[in-house]
DNA sequence: AAGCCTTTGAAGGAC
DNA sequence: GTCCTTCAAAGGCTT
């Protein structure tokens, strides 16, 4: 498996590793008997502890002492895992391990067999490997109680025509997303008392016409699709429901992403648009997360703006319990289950294409990073980059911060004179600082001569310490 | 108006 | 097999 959020060893500097990826490797706790929530609010505070730890190198106290490191490595301990190779400064994580290798290769026993990763879902057999999505298995499961073939867990989508009847499609399960439909109640049964409410069902894909189906246990219930607020393109697919998508779209072909900017694909004629809807892609499992807690982050933070958003939602996702975690793959699986029912002949290149123009301007423009690294494409090997203030300032930490009234980013006083320096630094990272607006420049050069300055000095320090007690 | 930011995960192409 | 890139959501912000 990949582990495109490696770090690039330990040279870098103080800040610009993506800390977050810390939690990764808690998954290796194989004594680990405290409750969920014990640890995630140790988690969370081992976040903020540790990126408050930066915080304050970062505020022209830079001793060389890594307090996150120092947090992490006391995670280690206490979780008895290996170090991770390669990682750079000693102490620092294990984010090589990601949630699934640490809670299914090797934690079969302890977390796959002491009991389900949440309740009303089957225990797989399988949990002993990764489950993620991509990694497949028999739709068809067995309740380990009964021995019979798992109920199955969403009725909302009828197989489609000439299909098999999938266990998603059961009449059990009802209710649509309420990630995408919020207007749509959702009730029943076991597998929503199972799921956070949210999870209790699935999906985007439910063409309004197929929704409709005969196990719906809900038929006084408006479809949020005849609500008309959700984005067209989502409801339609292109092999079965190309003429149910004519006619709904018949007043209004020309707006079928309207309800998404980031699905609205500026390449290709309308025409093409018009007769192709958009498929997206299913949601993985933070996508899935994140739909879920964004609210609440939103409510408990005042915060809106996503990016900052995303970032607590991110701590919040590594603080949170393997169990929980589960959840959420495996409604991933489900959704890209269904999402391949839906839609047999789609592949996630189909949409590469939609965003060709886009990103080729965002390339041109960072002054051809043509190769890895680059913009958009950093976050495969370090989302952050140079920019990994945002995330490793410790500004978030996976609990609610102050944000800057302006910005909207968590503000825990970097500098206290320019809160839009960490924008700058977010936007075009450390390696492009001569994209960033002025004042962040000189801020930054200034706040970065202060560390060195203090680092120096902090240097001679010890330097002469050691002269004195050699003498 | 279009694109960026930010997060993680999945998928697919290139090597 | 590994690396890299793109896309998925979201809404404020920037250009």
């Amino acid at each position: 498996m990949t582990m495109p959020h490696m770090s690039s060893g330990g040279s870098e500097d103080f800040y610009s590793t993506d800390e977050v990826k810390v939690y990764k490797d808690e998954g290796n706790k194989d004594e680990e008997k405290r409750s969920s929530e014990n640890l995630t609010e140790e988690k969370l505070g081992l976040v903020t502890e540790s990126e408050e730890g930066k915080n304050t190198s970062l505020q022209a106290n830079f001793t060389g002492s890594d307090k996150s490191s120092n947090t992490v490595s006391d995670d280690e301990k206490s979780t008895s895992g290996p170090a991770a190779p390669g990682h750079g400064p000693p102490g620092s994580l294990g984010f090589f391990i990601p949630p699934y290798a640490s809670a299914y290769p090797n934690g079969a026993a302890k977390f796959g067999m002491v009991q389900p990763p949440y309740p009303g879902l089957v225990m797989y057999n399988d949990f002993a490997q990764p489950p993620p999505a991509h990694k497949g298995y028999s739709p068809v499961y067995t309740d380990p109680k009964t021995g019979l073939p798992r109920p199955p867990m969403y009725a909302a989508y009828p197989a489609p025509p000439g299909q098999f009847s999938h266990p998603l499609y059961s009449p059990e399960f009802t209710g649509a997303s309420p990630w995408h439909r919020p207007g749509y109640p959702l009730t029943s049964g076991a597998f929503a008392g199972s799921f956070p409410p949210s999870l209790s069902s699935l999906s985007r894909y439910g063409p309004p016409s197929l929704l409709t189906h005969p196990g719906l246990g809900h038929p006084g219930i408006p479809h949020p699709a005849s609500l008309g607020a959700v984005p067209k393109s989502e409801l339609m697919s292109p092999q079965l429901l190309q003429d149910s998508h004519r006619q709904l779209n018949s007043s209004s072909h020309g707006d079928e992403n309207s309800g998404c900017k980031s699905s609205h694909h500026g390449g290709g004629s309308g025409e093409e648009t018009r007769k192709k809807p958009y498929v997206k892609k299913p949601l993985n499992a933070f996508m899935l997360f994140m739909k879920e807690m964004r609210p609440k982050v939103i409510s408990e933070c005042t915060l809106k703006e996503s990016a900052a958003i995303n970032q607590i939602l991110g701590r919040r996702w590594h603080a949170l319990d393997r169990s929980e975690q589960a959840k959420y793959y495996e409604m991933a699986r489900k959704e890209k289950e269904l999402h391949l029912q839906l839609y047999p002949g789609w592949s996630a290149r189909d949409n590469y294409a939609a965003h060709q123009k886009k990103k080729k301007r965002k390339k041109d423009g960072s002054g051809g990073g043509s190769s890895g690294g680059g913009s958009m494409g950093s976050s495969s090997l370090s989302p952050m980059g140079g920019s990994s203030s945002m995330s490793s300032g410790g500004h978030l930490g996976g609990m609610c911060m102050e944000s800057d009234s302006k910005s909207g980013f968590p503000f825990s006083g970097f500098s206290g004179e320019c809160p839009n320096e960490k924008k700058c630094r977010a936007r075009y990272g450390m390696d492009q600082q001569s994209r960033w607006c002025k004042p962040c420049r000189s801020l930054h050069e200034k706040s970065d001569q202060a560390l060195v300055e203090t680092d120096q000095k902090n240097f001679l320090l010890v330097k002469t310490k050691e002269e004195v007690h050699t003498l």
